[in-house]
DNA sequence: CAAATTTGTTAGACCGATCTAACTTATTAC
DNA sequence: GTAATAAGTTAGATCGGTCTAACAAATTTG
């Protein structure tokens, strides 16, 4: 009754996830291993790699056997539209739905397997054509196209810096409503005090908090931008 | 990686297209034949049957071999509430992305089967709780209880009638265009002038249309409230 | 009412997405 | 460099959603 048109060229839900895991796993080679597209996607080995076959068919994924996996130019092309649908969503959330950074992610998981171009364009357009999401990472252009930042991890910064915070590289419920219970946000400035040699975390302060303790597995997650 | 957790009692968006069909198929008794069912959803009658077979499982339809397809009441329930998501939508997109009413259905379609309370929650809230979608029907409320409206077809006035354009019986693109096209919007004021015996083809008056004539097919799509 | 037609059912297949069990290849450790 | 471990593959099954072919029941028509 009035269902969208599928197009056979077209990837299902599932097909996408696996797009955007395997963009995201990606290193610097832009290689993957099959185990870790399964444990990120949860499935078995075999349930990925029976996948990791048919996106080759559809000629989104170089596989040769026992060897990583590699997205085609196609395939790196589609899996990034698919995040740019999805980083749009997050900014459409809460910057003209109001919702908070830490409420959008799952919402956007779903949404962004939407057939609807002038759905996102329409958001884009409301937005501002917006290049970065509510959690820092670049939006990719309507061409898939990816502008990439060279911040740091908070983690690897010295005392006596002073850096303002700018991307996440965790975005999880969990994490963000620990940043916000402690009124870190994008754009916040710190100062790096001191750093526990022990457990490496970090002595930060910033506005308000003249003194606050950062660990070790926090303030690797938190991408800054140094100051001075 | 950070997909919607699915609950075994909830219905996949094949089965909720399923409900909301039967739901719309349904005559005054609250019956559908499967015939209509299978036409309605453009599968096969075996897929329907099948299907069928299935939802009573879940406990969403009462189903005798034989016999024509109800509803339960949590089967009309669940309907109305995947109606609800898709009027929202509709509404959301109208009022607060600026697509007219001929665009929207088709995105609905997909939106509808969005698994987000407070996404609806929230369209709800910033469209101040409408009661009626774009193309004039109701949405069902947060219980899934449907407002009843007793408007006529248009085809069913008598010359001399003053009438107002509240609903549609189709919402078709093709159909919303061709009203866009004649200037015909809900809350249009009409006079039925007089009716042609042979197509039964209305004549009537509205704003800067002095003479235009609707054919049995479009004034039988349009409901009205009479108004003198 | 019997024949023709429509409507509904069953059987058996296919495909996408998933699993477990069993096996093989590659990597790591000793 | 072999043995142990990890990573990847194959085989075979299940489940949801779909189909066609063949058949059966119900309804309509003459
Ligand atoms: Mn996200
Ligand atoms: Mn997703
Ligand atoms: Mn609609
Ligand atoms: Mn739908």
């Amino acid at each position: 009754m009035g269902d969208q048109i599928i197009n056979p060229s077209m990837a299902s839900s599932t097909e996408e996830n696996y797009l955007k895991a395997l963009f995201n796993l990606s290193n610097s080679l832009g290689e993957v291993n099959l185990s870790e597209l399964a444990h990120g996607l949860q499935v078995s080995l075999p349930t990925a790699n029976s996948m990791v076959k048919s996106l080759q068919k559809s000629g989104w994924v170089n596989y040769e056997k026992y060897k990583p996996l590699i997205l085609t130019p196609e395939g790196q092309k589609e899996a990034a539209l698919i995040i740019r649908k999805h980083r749009l969503t997050e900014m459409f959330l809460v910057k003209k739905m109001g919702f908070g950074w830490e409420e959008v992610h799952e919402i956007a998981e779903q949404v962004e397997h939407i057939h609807a171009p002038k759905f996102f364009q329409r958001m884009d357009e409301m937005l501002g054509f917006p290049t970065i999401d509510p959690h820092g990472s670049p939006i990719p252009d309507n061409q898939g196209r990816i502008q990439e930042f060279s911040y740091v991890p908070l983690s690897s910064c010295k005392p006596g810096q002073t850096v303002q915070l700018t991307a996440l590289t965790n975005s999880s419920t969990e994490f963000l409503e620990f940043l916000n219970s402690r009124k870190l946000a994008l754009g916040t400035q710190l100062k790096v005090l001191s750093r526990e040699a022990y457990d490496l975390s970090l002595v930060v302060s910033y506005q308000n908090h003249p003194q606050e303790t950062l660990s070790e597995k926090v303030s690797e997650r938190l991408l800054v931008r140094v100051l001075d």
